[in-house]
DNA sequence: CAATCACATAAGTTAGTGCTTATGTGAGAG
DNA sequence: CTCTCACATAAGCACTAACTTATGTGATTG
């Protein structure tokens, strides 16, 4: 089940920050690594869990590996949360405003 | 840290699933437990985590305590899903429609 | 008020997670 | 071809998390 390693993946703080960087934009594993306080396995690891939620894919460029978002899993999220749309009314107006200025 | 919270618990598939039995209709802990293989005080354990990430709400009648989803945790949910909402184009047409259907 | 019911909390066990150091692998550089 | 670089995998360890049984608590019932 998929859905259920999305949300084990974003349990973790270390991965969401992750996911943050990439989302800002797409750079490879060394790069990811800056300014944090943490060994090369470690993030090659949470990669790997990223990888298997979905949340990230991998481009191989030599001997680096770009990183990039897959929307794939953010698609399981807004799924997910699509389902309890009921639950929050309030939210409703923001996210009529933020479609409009997509447009 | 709130939206911690709410990813962790989330990640467990039980909460998840008391989470949406509820989103279909309040009950209390003992009426959620029928039909799921778990003890009692599992039950009030993830109820109790899941109160935590502001996912539930509790109110006491009488010697039953009614538990009801929480806006406030699924809009943290929202609210981090809308920072990368530049990843989920395919998306942007469905939630306009269902939009539209609230109207 | 004594018994029971609905639920919470305590304590202990076990499995899983995130980290580390050490090592493997595959591609470019010299 | 050899060395180095970027990253992945292995193995081991500390911590956490989810469950259990046992017990506590506060409200209703008889």
């Amino acid at each position: 089940m998929v859905e259920n390693d999305v949300f084990r993946a974003l349990a973790d703080p270390t991965r969401r920050e992750i996911f943050e960087k990439l989302a800002a934009g797409s750079m490879n594993a060394s790069a990811l690594r800056k300014g944090m306080a943490i060994s090369q396995p470690a993030i090659s690891q949470h990669l790997s869990v990223l990888r298997g939620a979905k949340l990230v894919k991998e481009e191989r460029q030599g001997r680096f590996v770009n990183y990039e978002v897959n929307p794939e899993g953010l698609d399981l999220v807004a799924h997910w949360l699509a389902k309890y749309r009921a639950y929050w009314p309030t939210r409703i107006a923001a996210l009529k405003e933020l479609l409009k200025d997509m447009d």
